[in-house]
DNA sequence: AGCATTGCACTTTTT
DNA sequence: GTGCAATGCT
């Protein structure tokens, strides 16, 4: 039976010795071990630590076996340490709990109960590119211009779907624009296909054991009966599927605690939903709420600071953080002229606080929006000779080579799965082309097989006696390991099979420094499969295992302690962490918040959770960095410092680099209280360089965003105090690329004939089509592009631009 | 079929 | 500046 032995004196000893080291607050959250419990928790206060130490209470007070433990955290990583945590205290009898994402526990739920949905154990896991290349083809099957309607944004669309529990056919009913008809439309071809392909996307892994509970209550049962407690990290960036997966489990013992902090909700943008946690009183009205608002991390100042930045949103629960931790340093501001400039000023920064300082450059991180930015500050570091990683961007599981070798690997695993065959069966190439594809796929459409289907009978699909014969030799190769793979070791027969895919030999023979460099990528990948089959003894763990469990590892999971390096990565990535020393870099309008976030007050509100995420990450120094031009599609576009840094209090929080005050201006984004147009926010530049504004009463009251009140000079004035005198000498150095106007054209004669569409002849660049105009009269520019020069952004003012038609 | 060249769209954030 | 998709040449 499931039931626990009956608890001994000793073991409420041992139990209690568990609570020794947390505060009264944290002690009474792991006593409130039944029922529905719901721990707000602020940045910084040791929730996971509470969690921790609950978990092991349970155990050690024996009221739950390891087994009938699950804990649900928000990366692999952080169950991984978990894991390691609970069993320091309370020994080897915390084997057996169930710790992990929610989507890599239930995938592996649907792993043990597959065949009552209709799939095999060996299911691939699709990711996002898997998937959008499914819908492109689904789109040029049924006519869809991929270019208005990309498949990204359909991806998306039915990403939410998926997580609101809608079926294709609940989607379709609320259809009411062209393109949730687009999205209707494909949404019921693409699950078919996933299934055809025993496959599932991300949001099926929540989505099919719903339905397999709601199906089988019998199921549902027996994992109710196995999870007798249930523990939810980060519950504010659940999902509705996950609170849905969460309630169903929870309905028997009513034993649910979650960890939250509503100001840290970051993932909006793929579903998470704020309202989880800020009803959770709701769904469980005996629930016991804690607070923890004892920051135990960052430094008075830090703490006040980030107080601060939450301020500017309007709906948050009620929650006091404070801390007991020295004063600190005021959180430094620094302007950049450049991003490169910005970038090296990091670098020195970084640089200076590890000489003199003596602090190992694990303990710094850089964080940014937007993975784009990381390349310059890359570029920096690695030219100081700073040892960095960098988490996320192109991760490991994500480069071609790995995604390649995963793929045939899936392949031989789950022989149906469509978009691996595609992405393997000409790589390296072996004579199977475009066309050959296309016959397999309008074969196997015709029958109703799958491409590997189709693979095993090629003279049958009309190709060619030549392709058909390279499609069988490519269908023999996958089927012979296809069929060891049930009874042979992961990592033999994946070193086997990969070695005679020619993937390592194509490799060998380029030759060159980044095909060796793809070459070891894949030896690690293989050793990464013989350490997962070999990790546990006693049950050698399978290919089709390590295949479902790397598709659900993030960037950051793979982040190592030992490793003694700067790290670099976004923002969202850097949610859990801390680090000594933090900066936060590209604090400008229309990057941090994001321009398409400024225009919505629900994003921005969400922006902002992000900036208070990031700032609460450093212990004790913080940074914060603006540049006044950033690169942006290659060109260099000048920016504002961001609104996040005017909200910010008088309080003595911030200072510049020079010592000065930091004096915000609060005003800046201010609307003005005049016309009540309908719709959304829309700016206008008229002639003068000013702007006009609508946007609705609500919306202003809301958002508090706009730009008319933007002051330009006020920018251009330097944070340092001793700047006052004519600033910047320094002329266009060296990196910047100038481009030489020929002034003496009137505008008004240049003007009036160059029109988005036409051609035209410059003295310098030659020919070139008129992309877009901006402006008027003096103010006007013309994006022109140049065949061979590329796009310039001419004044036309100064430029002499001929139109030839 | 396979390679090179050009054109183009792209910058949110991710399990 | 990048990476992919379409195009065109061998």
């Amino acid at each position: 039976m499931f039931s626990p032995e009956a608890a001994s004196g000793a073991d409420e000893k041992r139990a209690d010795e568990l609570l020794e080291g947390l505060n009264p607050v944290q002690q009474e959250a792991v006593r409130a071990s039944e029922g529905a419990v719901m721990i707000i928790a602020g940045p910084g206060s040791g929730k996971t630590r509470t969690l921790t130490h609950r978990i092991a209470y349970l155990i050690a007070a024996r009221k739950a076996w390891p087994s009938q433990i699950l804990a649900l955290t928000f990366t692999n990583k952080a169950a991984r340490e978990m894991r390691t945590r609970v069993t320091d205290l309370v020994g080897p009898d915390a084997k057996g709990m169930w710790m992990g994402t929610f989507h890599s526990v239930f995938s592996r739920v649907l792993r043990r109960e597959a065949d009552k949905i209709g799939f095999s154990r060996d299911f691939s896991i699709y990711d996002t590119d898997d998937q959008e290349r499914l819908l492109r083809e689904l789109m040029l099957r049924q006519g869809v211009d991929a270019k208005k309607y990309t498949p990204r944004s359909i991806r998306g669309r039915i990403s939410s779907a998926k997580n609101q529990m809608m079926t294709p056919e609940a989607y379709a009913a609320l259809a009411n624009d062209p393109y949730m008809e687009v999205t209707a439309r494909l949404y019921g071809p693409y699950n078919q296909r996933l299934r055809k392909a025993n496959a599932m996307d991300f949001d099926d892994l929540l989505a099919w054991p719903i339905r397999l509970f709601e199906q089988h209550p019998d199921v549902l049962a027996d994992y109710q009966r196995r999870w007798r407690y249930i523990h939810i990290d980060e519950y504010q960036d659940t999902n509705k599927a996950q609170y849905l997966l969460a309630k169903l489990l929870a309905a028997e013992h009513q034993n649910i605690c979650v960890v939250g902090d509503d100001a840290q909700s970051i993932y909006a943008f793929r579903g998470a939903d704020i309202g989880n946690i800020l009803s959770f009183q709701n769904d469980y009205p005996e629930a016991t709420t804690i607070r923890l608002e004892q920051n135990y991390r960052s430094t008075q100042k830090i703490v006040r600071f980030a107080d601060a930045i939450i301020k500017g949103n309007t709906k948050q629960l009620d929650k006091k953080l404070w801390t007991e931790n020295d004063e600190g340093e005021p959180v430094r501001l620094m302007e950049a002229l450049s991003e490169r400039d910005e970038s090296q000023k990091i670098e020195r920064t970084i640089r200076d606080l590890h000489v003199r300082g003596g602090i190992p450059w694990k303990q710094f991180a850089v964080l940014y929006r937007t993975n784009a930015q990381s390349r310059s500050m890359e570029e920096s570091l690695r030219r100081g000779g700073i040892p960095y990683r960098m988490v996320g961007g192109t991760s490991f599981y994500q480069r071609k080579e790995i995604k390649d070798a995963l793929a045939y690997l899936r392949l031989a695993v789950n022989p149906s799965d469509d978009a691996s065959l595609l992405r393997v069966i000409n790589t390296p190439t072996r004579g199977i082309g475009g066309k050959t594809v296309d016959g397999l796929r309008r074969y196997a459409a015709e029958h109703g097989l799958s491409l590997w289907q189709a693979a095993q009978e090629p003279s049958d699909a009309g190709l060619s006696s030549r392709a058909a014969g390279a499609v069988e030799k490519f269908a023999f190769l996958v089927a012979r390991f296809a069929s060891k793979a049930p009874h042979t070791p992961a990592d033999e027969l994946a070193r086997e099979y990969i070695q005679e895919t020619g993937l390592l030999q194509s490799l060998r023979d380029e030759n060159t420094p980044e095909s060796l460099v793809r070459l070891e990528n894949i030896h690690e990948l293989l050793n990464a499969v013989a350490e997962f089959a070999q990790a546990d003894s006693d049950a050698p763990r399978t290919l089709s295992e390590f295949l479902q469990e790397v598709s659900l590892v993030s960037d950051v999971d793979r982040l190592g302690e030992e490793e003694n390096r700067v790290t670099l990565m976004t923002l969202h990535a850097s949610k859990g962490l801390e680090f000594k020393v933090v900066f936060v870099t590209g604090m400008e309008e229309g990057l941090f918040p994001l321009a398409k976030a400024a225009q919505d007050p629900t994003e921005l509100e969400e922006e902002r959770r992000l900036f208070y995420v990031g700032a609460t990450r450093a212990e004790e120094i913080l940074y914060l960095s603006y540049a006044r031009t950033r690169y942006r599609y290659g060109e260099s576009t000048s920016a504002v410092r961001s609104r996040f840094l005017d909200e910010l209090d008088g309080d003595d929080l911030m200072r510049t680099e020079s010592g000065a005050r930091f004096a915000p201006r609060k005003d800046r984004f201010q609307l003005p209280d005049d016309d009540g147009a309908q719709g959304g926010y829309r700016v206008e530049y008229d002639a003068d360089g000013g702007y006009s504004y609508e946007s609705t009463p609500a919306q202003r009251r809301a958002a508090k965003s706009g730009y008319e009140q933007m002051d330009p000079h006020y920018y251009r004035t330097s944070l340092r105090p001793d700047a006052a005198k004519p600033a910047r000498k320094k002329k266009a150095s060296g990196g910047e690329r100038s481009v030489e106007y020929e002034p003496g054209v009137a505008p008004e004669a240049a003007g009036s004939d160059v029109v988005p569409g036409v051609k035209v002849v410059h003295g310098t660049f030659g020919e070139g089509k008129v992309i877009a105009i901006e402006g008027k009269g003096e103010r006007a520019a013309a994006t022109v592009h140049f065949p061979r020069v590329g796009q310039k952004k001419l004044k036309l003012k100064f430029a002499r631009l001929r139109v030839i038609g």
